[in-house]
DNA sequence: CTGAAAGCGCTTACAG
DNA sequence: CTGAAAGCGCTTACAG
């Protein structure tokens, strides 16, 4: 496939409505803009102009006189099909969308899960078409955070970049603290045969998770298996924790798809959850609470986070500096760590252990 | 909320790399475009230059000069939450991407929920910074179409547009094709009381569904119940045949995900599907397997769809008139409307009906 | 192979 | 309140 070169189109130009209208360009520009200063005359002839002329100012030539678009991107470092397997990216941007529509700026989403995608993302913010740009999922091996880093427009990134963070903005969950509290709270149950099911070892976050569990666990050697966020993964990760030989009685996962992947391959072999595992995630998300059992999870407050990270790419543009925020997570207890009513599983608890 | 006036960026111009490089902007501009016609050491003397400079072409600036952008915008007219509930919408966004990136142009996504994101996604088109566009889900109810349909830009529409079809292209399923088969497989299976759960009135595709099913059932009186095209509305719609005294042998629903909230609502009454009710989908999303008895439904052929869709974009750029397609589905047999073995189940199927 | 020049369509001080 | 003019940063015939 081949690029078709566009055929010429015709649109009037701010001339022709200036013709038509009897006025400058100047006027015509100042009515399109709303400016002060115009008759009421001069308005409604050049209103009537615009009509007969069908005319539309050219965003290009706009942009190119104001220097800045009005606009921002929310680039999305993986394809489309996994972008919509996991829950928390609908609420990242919705997010977004909720709280810049306020602001009176325009959001266009790239996908950019291929190379040749990337690469088109890259010049659309190098080529200074948008004012800023959001980054979402920025897996480490790409290098696109390194080779945006260096564009003249502000940058924010959800969650933690493993590199060049000084150029940028982030605002991310507090990872470690959030996982050592899930932790606790397993350990708080009275478990003791802990294990872990991590993300993937190049994404910065799901090596802070870790780091809290171990701080959780103390000196004990963790026991972990890896996963890739997807449910699936959870499901094979919980395979290989279950066929380690170890003894086990509660999984940390890194993530509530995983998670719900466990409770898949738990359920499957019998195994009751809480009673004999329990299990906590990481997100809150939407499916943490439509499983069985509902998944006990840390919740991250995508609403603070999303708003932080709106606050602070229209700081960035209006010339601050990068800031770095950490936003804390809430412990939600659902049947997989807990019974109900909380009294009975309690003392049932304390029987079969 | 306040728009913040970016502050002004130095960034280098074309006229600094000419400089720096001792050549006219002329020269720069050719080797910046791969243009031929350019000895060796003014192009080394550039492309150091454009090192020294830390230079980028202006976006705006090349587009307003060249005329067009490269680029085309895929308008989404849900919020995030419904299309990540809908895996549809994954499968032609991905499908768009997929052949749009072998074309050499970008793609950026407008999600066009709110009021004020259709008319940012509006002016969006209507200032010419796209070359095109592609609409997905067009309600009617909001009027984008008609806005959209005097912008002097080529669009195509996914499926088939209520209004103003003449001057914008589209690419749909042969939706009343496809109903009257699926209908027509539920009689061969030898039911006779049939009825439906029809997706939003104030959708096309919907109508036409319907209107195919009515084509295959004949001159009978349809006994309807009708859906938004979510889970939890198919399980609603469902409920309310099942409670409306009718004798109901099999039911055509409009997609697979209300499809998939009658089998629950089915499973819940403990209404086996398909001995009691046979039930028949539409979409093949990727529900349709997932769900237990997994669901036979009408494949839409999304690659086939995007495909024929990006062809008409770019025809449309090039300066083609607007064309329509229709495209057919693929009957897909599972559980919901056979047993396994098909044998077992037929005979049985006989024996209890 | 290269430079000078025109022009894409706007907005915005600057005079008046 | 309004017009004439400059200029945003490019690309592309046009000469040479």
């Amino acid at each position: 496939m081949t690029i078709n070169h566009p055929v010429p189109r015709v649109r009037s130009t701010i001339d022709d409505v200036a013709a038509a209208a009897g006025v400058s360009r100047g006027t015509v520009s100042r009515v399109m803009n709303g400016k002060p200063w115009v008759s009421d005359e001069a308005r409604r002839a050049v209103e009537a102009a615009v009509k007969a002329t069908d005319y539309r100012v050219n965003g290009h030539a706009r942009n190119l006189r104001r220097q800045h678009s009005n606009m921002v991107a929310l680039v999305l470092c993986e394809s489309a099909g996994r972008l919509f397997a996991d829950p928390n990216f609908a609420v990242i941007i919705e997010g977004i969308a909720a709280v810049l529509e306020k602001t009176g700026m325009s959001l266009c989403l790239l996908i950019a899960g291929t190379a040749t995608e990337r690469a088109n993302a890259i010049e659309m913010i190098h080529s200074n078409k948008v004012d800023g740009a959001f980054l979402v999922s920025a897996h480490d091996e790409y290098g696109i955070l390194e080779q945006l880093s260096t564009a003249n427009v502000p940058l924010v990134v959800c969650g933690i970049p493993a590199g060049v963070p000084d150029t940028v903005s982030y605002v991310s969950s507090d990872e470690v603290d959030g996982a050592r509290r899930a932790t606790e709270h397993l350990l708080s149950l009275g478990r003791s045969a802990l294990a872990t099911i991590t993300g993937p070892a190049d994404i910065a976050g799901a090596k802070l998770r870790l780091f809290g569990y171990q701080l959780a666990i103390g000196k004990s050697t963790p026991i972990t298996a890896e996963g890739d966020y997807t449910r699936s993964s959870g499901s094979l990760a919980m395979a290989r924790l279950l066929d380690s030989g170890n003894t086990i009685d509660a999984v940390f996962v890194a993530n509530d798809l995983m998670a719900a992947g466990a409770l898949d391959e738990l359920n499957n072999r019998g195994i009751k959850v809480p009673q004999e595992i329990a299990i906590i995630g990481f997100d809150d998300s939407s499916i943490a609470p439509a499983v069985s059992p509902s998944l006990t999870t840390m919740r991250q407050r995508f609403d603070d986070i999303t708003r932080e990270m709106v606050r602070l790419l229209l700081a960035g543009i209006a010339g601050e500096s990068p800031r770095h925020t950490l936003i804390g997570t809430e412990l939600v207890v659902r049947e997989s760590t807990a019974g109900f009513p909380f009294e009975t599983f309690s003392s049932h608890h304390l029987r079969t252990i």
